[in-house]
DNA sequence: GCCATTTAATGAGTGCAACTCACTTAGTGT
DNA sequence: ACACTAAGTGAGTTGCACTCATTAAATGGC
């Protein structure tokens, strides 16, 4: 009883590092087939294990692409309010935050196809920890919605949930086609496209004076040309 | 060998009949457990046939929920065109089709959690009549935007695809929480909210005079911000 | 009314994929 | 060297979507 049969490695790490291997093979098949799609006998052999040594670090198919996402979306929002710390304005806060979304979206359609797509329509979702972080995220939208309030910038009698279920409805929709890898989008465009509305939507209306004329007309146009020009590609701070 | 192993009924319907009785057990059983819970046995019990039987009419577990899904959809859109002529007027008509959409999810929350939740992801459904009837629909959104802008309401430069993501997306995001029965929504309250805001961001601005401090102020910002980004290092991109 | 033909309906399979468990053996501390 | 711990195994089991050879209810020609 020897020859191929034998051959296995059969070597042993500790605890962290083979869950660390498995996650990182799961999350190649689960990125390149989707959920369903992706046996778990194929994610064994990607890891280097048997099927059954999955079932000693999670207890189901499901609870492992869970554990997937979840690595990923905390590296997505580790850095995520200490970068909106920087932005000031409340035009300002909020497009970055869209725009943030937004390309997280087109960077990774693969694992965000996962989240929105598989992972959160299941029962489980609001139990798991993706739901929690995923609200935090959304409460700071509505924080830069509040400032805007307290600014005098938009009106007091803005329908803050509404507000939410707009932007991110929006964002989701709009990369829909690109998460299937059925069509592009730009998060640039589309940022300011989401923002601008979005800020006309909310904004104070006949205030003081009113608003518009052959000024804004003239700065509105400026900013359209230089969006134009700023090329997506260059995100360099420009240093003070 | 008879008594209740040989009790079956066995009686024969026309294939419509069987299929109609089949899409209604399967319609009652998706929508209490969802598609994925739900088993093609269950069905068959409910339906009042054996497993094989839903197999020659329908070649797929998945192919039977889109035809239920399919029926209806097709009787949720078949007067809706009509009633929207009967509206007069962009603001109105833009809240009657946001009201409609969401009334449906309000009162056929398990049909639209399917559709929404499960079917939509699925790799077949931009090849299934439901997309195209969704087409159809998000369309008739878009010609009332149209009107508005031929009519001088609206700006000129509105990003249709974007209002179109936002307003469905806003949709999906609200009803989310009662697809799941996790929670309730007022189609009119959010309806109001959703059609204000859309209307106001949309709006053309006063052509008057004077433009307002804060429009100003954000416009001023974003204009240093874009000269900062846009360097003249790149010119237009040289053909090759 | 009788048989031939058609086809609705059956139900005992088949195959595949998630998940289990009694066992094996590589590492470790003494 | 030796016992002990726990990582790893792989041959199961289970459950479900789906198949197919067979049965028999309706239909129609004579």
């Amino acid at each position: 009883m020897k020859g191929a049969a034998r051959a296995r490695r059969r070597e042993r790490l500790p605890r962290d590092e083979r869950m660390a291997e498995i996650m990182v093979a799961a999350r190649q098949v689960f990125c390149s087939k989707g959920y369903e799609a992706a046996s778990t006998a194929e994610i064994a052999v990607a890891a280097g294990v048997v099927e059954g040594t999955l079932y000693r670090y999670f207890p189901t198919k499901r609870d492992l692409l869970i554990k997937v996402v979840e690595e990923f979306y905390e590296a997505i929002l580790s850095d995520y309010e200490a970068q909106l710390k920087g932005v000031r304005g409340t035009w300002n806060r909020l497009r970055f935050m869209i725009w943030k979304h937004l390309s997280v979206m087109h960077a990774d359609p693969d694992m965000c196809r996962l989240i929105v797509h598989e992972l959160r329509p299941w029962p489980e979702y609001r139990r798991s920890r993706i739901f929690r972080l995923n609200q935090r995220y959304t409460q700071s939208t509505l924080a830069v919605i509040r400032e805007g309030i307290a600014g005098g910038e938009f009106r007091e009698d803005v329908p803050l949930r509404i507000v939410r279920d707009m932007i991110f409805g929006a964002a989701e929709h709009h990369t829909w086609a690109h998460l299937r890898k059925e069509g592009e989008f730009s998060p640039d465009a589309a940022a300011d496209a989401i923002t601008n509305l979005i800020y006309q939507g909310l904004e104070r209306r006949g205030h003081p004076a009113r608003s518009s004329g052959v000024e804004l007309n003239r700065l509105e146009r400026a900013v359209q040309r230089l969006e134009g020009l700023a090329t997506p590609r260059r995100r360099k701070r420009r240093s003070a």
